[in-house]
DNA sequence: CACTGTGGCCGTGGCC
DNA sequence: GGCCACGGCCAC
């Protein structure tokens, strides 16, 4: 057989007994080539392992390697391993030690040499982004009792989008739509889709993976029908978290499982993780949306069944969209932490910064730590560590703020200090000048592989954002948002009890380090005539007084002078006001994570407030917005007061969406120690048949009947009346009475002064 | 197999 | 009525 060359991009890579299986995507299509390659291990080169190895054989024995000053032989992993070793390198996934080796990536275009279907060559020839056949899909069941019953409600829609705009709803009942395409029932709706979803090489769901395919899955086995994707048997692995569906031959994708790594990472930020939300918070546009109490409704007219078509068809187009706008993204995560998309699926942040350090490892020859025993888990998670400091600050209203912060704060303090497992407590005497408030010192003469990794990270995310503000290309917009999740979590691996890199000493220099830096800008600041009036972490707000901008400029120009070269104070931005408002317990301090800032533009800054939290009604969280909102804006108190007055008029006479009083909390366990209102009413719904997961996010709403909240607490979709007297008390009012209180009205003035006045209403009725 | 960390606010129920 | 544990969600 003759020789060739292949150039394609790598969308999927595999391991088999000795065997690595490429998947190329080109021109003409999708192929696989393999290459011979056996998973190894590292042991230790010793007087007692080469005992071992001298009687097991030395066939076994690949290569030797040097790693930190140490010899270790590579060992072919067979079957029988020898469990008297210690092993390293042992559980690290086989494709990802051959994309290291071999300096290939993900998403990358390759060009191989191959012979038949056997790779002679690979090389990566740089960065691409892939055109992948891809296409979304969505069901519907037919759910009387909202939460589907695999057993009894059957899939009465399935739809599907791509971007070539094919896009269609299967459907065994009349729609009269022209995207629907009809069958003559449930069992062969299920078939026509997995044919359609079989001519693409990807295929996007949403929460897929827990809902659909399983569910798919069930009915079709229940139906005597088939259902399938790519060309092996689909594997679904049960987690805590979720489900994870691995197909072989085509991939599958859910967007969920990207969605809660951004809302983890912050760079997302919505109440609920539900399509509609998710599609407005990403695309920027309301979704379609149809009440659940009326879908079932809705399928059996015949006149309204075509709205429903249409509903179905939305969620494939809305998880299409999303899942293109979200693409380069998605690249970007796979190439900078060399991960194939498939693997995408139930990704962490742990697992990115985990997949870097391996090839960061691997190149400046750093032996990769193990896992942690059973044994040292639990030491771990025995031990603790103090974290950042947060000031307290004093309620009021403040003109004239500056907001400084620390540039990626944790991160800088690794490089500037080299903080690194292998480079604490060196023994260097001339290192333990470098030596953190806690009292660990770190070497100053030997770079750890953390901190080469977080310098490195560091230094390229700084070149894209000056790139960024030359070009705003999307792409690097993507890769500095890549850049931005995987630096964040590097902290957290020195304190993750799982972690290989686990350091107490680590974690607690860098926060002790942390705080003595943003307590020294506090210190300077005050030196300098500004005043403080809170900080958190890495961020710093001053008050300017007759200060100007160029004095706040200055003086964050002089404290970069002393701090060290991978430090940077930065200014956030300038706000010419902002409220801070007392704890809402008995003593009469300033509370902390609670602030509301306007800036010179008239773009407001909420953090902390009520209206930020999904578990405090919409109705109370738009009271609670306009009352800041004209304090911000224009700092009138009798406005304020207005609006709250106003509201509660609103519920009064009734003039409120249903939905606006709706509750939303996370049902996280299946067993409490105390009663709770979500709790109780997810155990009336369960009494009337309704099984909701245990990790759902409850919708509740409070009712008229019972006495205490929890007693009338109820699942939104089956409550008829609402007790309007809590959501005055108890909603309403709790969310803007500390906020009329920075205005130096005390809560009895508010509560209890002035019958006579507006305000006296709220008493009376 | 999966859960990066700590600091902090606050409603609710249940105890006294 | 005061106090505290529980548990959820948010800031960073």
């Amino acid at each position: 057989m003759k020789k060739m060359k292949v150039r394609g991009i790598l969308i999927d890579i595999n391991y088999k007994e000795g065997k690595i299986f490429l998947t190329i995507k080109n021109e003409s299509g999708i192929s696989t080539f393999y290459d011979d390659y056996y998973d190894y291990f590292y042991v230790e080169k010793n007087d007692e392992n080469n005992a071992i190895i001298n009687k097991l054989g030395m066939e076994n024995v690949l290569d030797e390697v040097e790693l930190e000053g140490k010899t270790f032989y590579k060992i072919k992993k067979v079957n029988e391993e020898n469990e008297f070793y210690i092993k390293y390198a042992h559980n690290i996934p086989a494709w990802k030690k051959y994309l290291i080796e071999n300096e290939i990536t993900p998403m990358n275009l390759l060009e191989l040499e191959v012979e038949n279907d056997k790779i002679l060559e690979v090389k990566d020839v740089g960065s691409y982004i892939p055109k992948l056949k891809v296409i979304s899909f969505d069901i519907e069941t037919y759910a009387p009792f909202i939460i589907p019953r695999v057993n009894k409600d059957p899939i009465i829609f399935a739809s599907y989008a791509s971007r070539d705009g094919e896009k269609g709803v299967i459907t065994f009942k009349r729609g009269n739509r022209d995207f629907e395409l009809l069958v003559k029932d449930e069992k062969e709706l299920i078939e026509k889709l997995c044919e359609k979803l079989n001519e693409y090489e990807v295929i996007v769901g949403y929460n897929s993976s827990s809902f659909d395919i399983p569910y798919l899955m069930k009915r079709a086995e229940k139906l005597n029908g088939k259902f399938w994707l790519g060309n092996e048997e689909i594997e679904i692995k049960k987690l805590t978290t979720g489900k994870i569906v691995r197909t072989s031959g085509i991939i599958h994708f859910d967007l969920f499982y990207l969605i809660r790594l951004l809302a983890n990472a912050q760079a997302i930020k919505t109440q609920r993780y539900s399509l509609e939300e998710i599609y407005e918070e990403i695309i920027g546009e309301k979704k379609m949306d149809l009440e659940e109490e009326k879908m079932c409704e809705i399928y059996d007219s015949d006149e309204k069944r075509g709205i429903y078509l249409d509903y179905s068809l939305s969620d494939a187009i809305a998880t299409y969209k999303i899942f293109e706008k979200l693409y380069p993204l998605i690249v970007e995560i796979c190439k900078i932490s060399k991960i194939p998309l498939k693997e995408l699926n139930n990704i962490t942040s742990s697992q990115l910064v985990e997949s870097l350090l391996f090839e960061y490892s691997y190149k400046y020859k750093f032996l990769i730590p193990n896992r942690p025993s059973e044994e040292e888990l639990l030491e771990r998670s025995e031990e603790k560590v103090i974290g950042a400091y947060v000031k307290i600050p004093e309620p009021g209203i403040y003109e004239k703020i500056a907001v400084l912060d620390f540039r990626s704060l944790y991160p800088s303090i690794i490089v500037a200090h080299n903080i690194d497992p292998k480079t604490l407590n060196c023994g260097h005497k001339e290192c333990m000048k470098n030596v953190s408030p806690s009292g660990s010192y770190f070497c100053i003469k030997n770079r750890g592989i953390i901190p080469i990794t977080v310098e490195n990270l560091l230094s390229l995310r700084k070149k894209l954002k000056e790139e960024l503000k030359k070009n705003d290309d999307p792409l690097i917009r993507a890769r500095v948002a890549a850049l931005k999740i995987i630096l964040n979590s590097f902290y957290g691996m020195f304190r993750y009890v799982r972690s290989r890199w686990y350091s107490k000493e680590c974690a607690e220099s860098i926060t002790t380090w942390g705080r003595k830096y943003i307590l020294d800008i506090a210190k300077k600041a005050e030196e300098k005539g500004f005043k403080v009036i809170y900080m958190d972490t890495d961020s710093t707000f001053l008050t300017m007084g007759n200060k100007s901008k160029e004095d706040v400029i200055k003086f964050v120009e002089e404290v970069n002078k002393e701090i060290p070269e991978a430090m940077e104070l930065e200014i956030e931005n300038f706000y010419k006001r902002g409220v801070f408002v007392e704890k809402k317990t008995k003593e009469e301090i300033g509370a902390r994570k609670k602030y509301a800032l306007i800036d010179e533009n008239g773009k407001i800054k909420i953090r902390g407030f009520e209206l930020v939290r999904r578990d405090w009604c919409k109705f109370a969280r738009d009271t609670q917005l306009e009352v800041l909102e004209s304090i911000l804006k224009e700092g009138s108190k009798e406005k304020a007061v207005e609006i709250v007055r106003n509201k509660i008029k609103q519920l009064r006479e009734g003039k409120f969406k249903k939905e606006d009083l709706v509750i939303y909390t996370q049902l996280r366990k299946g067993k409490y120690k105390v009663t709770s209102p979500e709790f109780s009413a997810y155990e009336k719904a369960r009494k009337r048949g309704i099984k909701i997961p245990i990790g759902s996010i409850i919708g509740y709403v409070i009712t008229k009947n019972g006495k205490s909240i929890s007693e009338k607490a109820e699942i939104a979709q089956f409550a008829n009346d609402f007790d309007i007297e809590y959501y005055i008390n108890n909603q309403v009012l709790p969310a803007v009475l500390k906020i009329l209180g920075a205005f130096g009205y005390s809560e009895e003035d508010i509560k209890y002064y002035g019958k006579q006045t507006s305000l006296g209403e709220w008493e009376n009725g």
